[in-house]
DNA sequence: AGTGAAAGTGGATGTGG
DNA sequence: CCACATCCACTTTCACT
């Protein structure tokens, strides 16, 4: 179990430096500081209490697997042999350069993850390959994206 | 239909650049220069480059969504009328801003939504009075994510 | 919480190899 | 493709309010 993180209220002023670095995190601080009309140590201070809270948590440059080739988008659905722990299974996925998200939910699957491949010829390798020669993966379900319409962080 | 994106393939120096600005948007550029032993204006052509190529599509501050109160995450899958638009459901699930990702899928169901909420209750929410809503949305399942293991980009 | 100033560093660009 | 040199802008810190 993790640690129970602290719920904070942020107010306009916080927002507003917020939104102009999830949409680019490069923005100068001065700039923002132009438009909210405060002072660039000031913006720095609320940088430094965001962060202290956690509510940031890194920036990032953001790059279009697309453009490296990887045109195909799948989400798979893992069922698990009740005898095995997910922690093993959590740790040969993270090995599989693949597979970009894993979520251990609730439903008809143990682990739901998400997997960019080049092709399809590249997800039925991975498929029989990799994830269902995982210990404890019985069954796998693939659903393809055909396409990605909305992908976004929480709106502040 | 999109216009075809070209594949690009990079060398090992746009490696290194992109791997440092893919864990901090906000590496200084010189730094990175000094770490791959070139100059930090051939790293800036290169970043133009790469950007043209629209490998590199934009920087963004991430922020941890718990720490907002958005401790609920969870995946709906949305079955639609034969005799509505995409586009139109779309439109519509853009407009709410607990959505933040959207795929057209292959499989059980015709949507694929991922959605933040602060709890359970805010789901059943959500489900009832936005989603369920929507014309040509005829039915919809849900799976909660009880741990988020792996979230990552494509390794480099 | 915010200001203002000061010192250091980095970003961006043009010239030339 | 890259280095060097330059200029200007930005970051970061600190004393003060």
């Amino acid at each position: 179990m993790k640690t129970k993180n602290k719920v904070i209220t942020i107010d306009g002023i916080d927002k507003k430096i917020l939104r102009a670095l999830m949409a680019d995190a490069r923005t100068p601080i001065l700039e923002i500081a132009r438009n909210v009309g405060i002072s660039g140590a000031a913006i720095h201070q609320r940088l430094r209490k965001l962060e202290k809270a956690k509510l940031i948590t890194g920036s990032k440059f953001i790059i279009d697997p697309k453009v490296l080739g990887y045109t195909t988008m799948a989400f798979m659905g893992l069922y698990l042999d009740n005898s095995v722990n997910n922690e093993t299974i959590f740790r040969e996925l993270k090995k599989i350069p693949e597979v970009v998200e894993c979520h251990y939910t609730t439903g008809q699957w143990n682990i739901f993850i998400k997997v960019l491949c080049y092709n399809n010829e590249h997800v039925m390798h991975l498929l029989n390959n990799k994830i269902q020669t995982i210990v404890g993966v019985l069954r796998t379900e693939t659903l393809i994206s055909l396409d990605k319409q909305i992908d976004r962080q929480i709106k502040i």
